[in-house]
DNA sequence: CGGAATCCCCAGTGATACTG
DNA sequence: CAGTATCACTGGGGATTCCG
């Protein structure tokens, strides 16, 4: 089975852009786990924090403004007497779920094979 | 490593696995890069030093012991006269892919938003 | 409560050279 | 060609503290 065998050096797959670029929009240690702590719904800061554990506040404060610079997730600031903030996903952000969910599958479909050892 | 204790207060997530865990099936610098070039057939490791572009053959080679021992991908060998070594994605691995579509069509749609905002 | 500023640290990455 | 080994370094992330 003849692989074809292809040269092409800058732009080798009808890839619609760079990856890595595209994958940015994600980058940053629990970037993933902020949206998908979204997925349901708004969140204040310190609700993010208790979700995505072991995050540190400045790493959240970092990261939420990162997302929202992407224009994955947009801030609210609530006038209340303790001031809060609410966080939630732009209508993009959203569309960035069912790829965490895919992933989720995947990997949840990883562990249960490698629990199985080879036998195929 | 202490694995998240939501109290769901006012959102249930309903998810399967820690997203964390899910997420480092496609952990590594580079390894999201692999798949997506793997995505198009069987590959050899040069061409996968081409086509990830500045990837170095230490951290290529890691990450495919890694995807391979993650059941990513599987890693041939060809007894050909200079010896060769194929690489192509496992049926798992290319579950992946969708997912990194999602996240590459994401990725475009915010480029080309922002391009509207700042680039008029 | 939310978050900005500061310091510290090490895992992961890169470059180079070597082997089969 | 397909790796492995060694070393040095960077920057992303953690803990703490202070401000609005």
């Amino acid at each position: 089975m003849p692989l074809p065998m292809r040269k092409n050096k800058g732009a080798p797959l009808p890839g619609p852009c760079s990856l890595t670029q595209c994958m940015a929009v994600i980058s940053g240690a629990w970037a993933p786990n902020v949206i998908w702590s979204l997925r349901a719904g708004a969140r204040r800061f310190s609700e993010l924090r208790a979700d995505v554990p072991p995050v540190s506040a400045k790493v959240l404060s970092t990261r939420l403004q990162e997302l929202e610079a992407r224009g994955v997730l947009i801030r609210n600031v609530m006038p209340t007497s303790p001031p809060s903030v609410e966080y939630s996903l732009t209508d993009l952000g959203r569309e960035l779920i069912p790829a965490l969910e895919a992933i989720v599958e995947v990997g949840h479909k990883l562990k249960q094979r490698q629990g199985l050892a080879s036998t195929p």
